[in-house]
DNA sequence: GGAGGTAATCATGTATCCAAAATTTTTGAA
DNA sequence: TTCAAAAATTTTGGATACATGATTACCTCC
């Protein structure tokens, strides 16, 4: 049936669409793997056209593909997509921490802190999901303290691109903690308000390519 | 009929598409304006089907809302909308800079220096046209040059989003001369190999919103 | 047993049909 | 004449039906 999380009146093809996602995201669609519409349809014994509303839309924002007349396949992601993606979001958040380190006030800054000292905690804890939770939430306010909607928009997408595809994101706790320890650092540029060294920082550090990438290929490619 | 220039054995979906897209574009379809399936259908003599996931597609993109069970209508761009978009392109451009100041070598320089040069010739006969042709190429140079496809793609994604949005944009003279010498200043930059400067010169100079948003808002919402 | 060609099957792309909600028009009374 | 209620119409959301290109299965011939 339905999963529960969905509101009763939402239209059928937003019921497929979340299902679906979902369904990619826990990898119970695996890339490459064939979508029949027909399928589904009979899965949840509705016709094919909110399906294929629903797919439409998946396809839009890229989580699967059409080939024409020949069918719908859950997209791969290539390390190539992956890294392009890693370091649009570095870019991005770059932006958005350099609009927002100039706009921070006191009650920001120690909600920033505050963050910190329980990601500290978590970590300590070995609580990680707590941990990514508390991270979230971090880069969550500085990147709406930015101002910029379409910013945020857009960076929500791609993370959502590469943490909701196909991939049994697993903790690597020596990353987690030099993420944090990123964080502390991030908090410390906010407090002087430098917004070109916010940028710098996020962009060439924080996000950067050549450090995260060992990490970045153990969890998305390792065997298991 | 049809435009001329779409594929023949496209879908009838892609075509109603690239045909509605077009029409917004050119403001045929105005902001806020109904956009009824039938009409459309009707006029080119083909189903409800295509049309509705051509609209489907285009929501994805922005260019239109669905009001559940009341109608799709073309989106309006609010000033804070174009402004944002402005400033994330801004951002974005600038990282795709960074990455291609590294990596330039003499022969995309001096292809870089000739567009200059073609541009200055064109805004010295007061061939807009064409200067925005050779400005459009001068961008994607190094935006490709970049190397990170997905940065070019939403860049691209969102310069269409506002350049091709019901907007008759205008030509302000002060305005491409203004951005011909920040390009000549970006390719000093270049040759220098600044990727940092780089950066800052196209999201705090080239595409800064204060300087600029006297010349987004005449050619947006000026009166005619 | 393998290669090539042909028929059967299947999935998508599109058309048509139906139901329910929203909008507009009409009607009727104050 | 005005305004509200009701009827008629329009429009979307979804279901069903059909057509066509792609894939698969099968069969023949070597």
């Amino acid at each position: 049936m339905y999963p529960k999380f969905l509101k009763e009146h939402a239209s059928l093809k937003d019921k497929v669409y979340l299902y679906l996602k979902d369904e990619i995201a826990r990898g119970n669609l695996k890339p490459g793997e064939r979508i029949k519409e027909k399928e589904i349809a009979h899965q949840f014994d509705i016709s094919r056209t909110p399906i294929r509303e629903a797919l439409l839309q998946l396809e839009a924002e890229g989580f699967v593909r059409f080939l024409p007349r020949r069918g719908i396949i859950v997209r791969e992601l290539t390390v190539k997509e992956i890294t392009d993606v890693w370091q649009t979001i570095g870019v991005l958040e770059g932006g958005a921490a350099a609009l927002a380190a100039t706009r921070m006030n006191k009650r920001d800054l120690s909600n920033l802190e505050r963050l910190t000292q329980r990601m500290e905690k978590a970590l300590d804890e070995d609580n990680y999901d707590e941990y990514n939770r508390l991270n979230l939430r971090f880069h969550e306010t500085f990147l709406k303290k930015s101002g910029n909607e379409q910013l945020y928009e857009i960076i929500i997408r791609l993370k959502k691109r590469i943490y909701e595809h196909p991939v049994k994101m697993v903790t690597i706790p020596e990353w987690e903690r030099k993420a944090f320890r990123e964080h502390l650092e991030l908090l410390k540029i906010f407090k002087q308000k430098d917004a070109q060294k916010a940028e710098t920082y996020l962009r060439e550090v924080h996000w950067n390519l050549e450090e995260n990438l060992p990490f970045i290929l153990k969890s998305y490619f390792q065997e298991e």
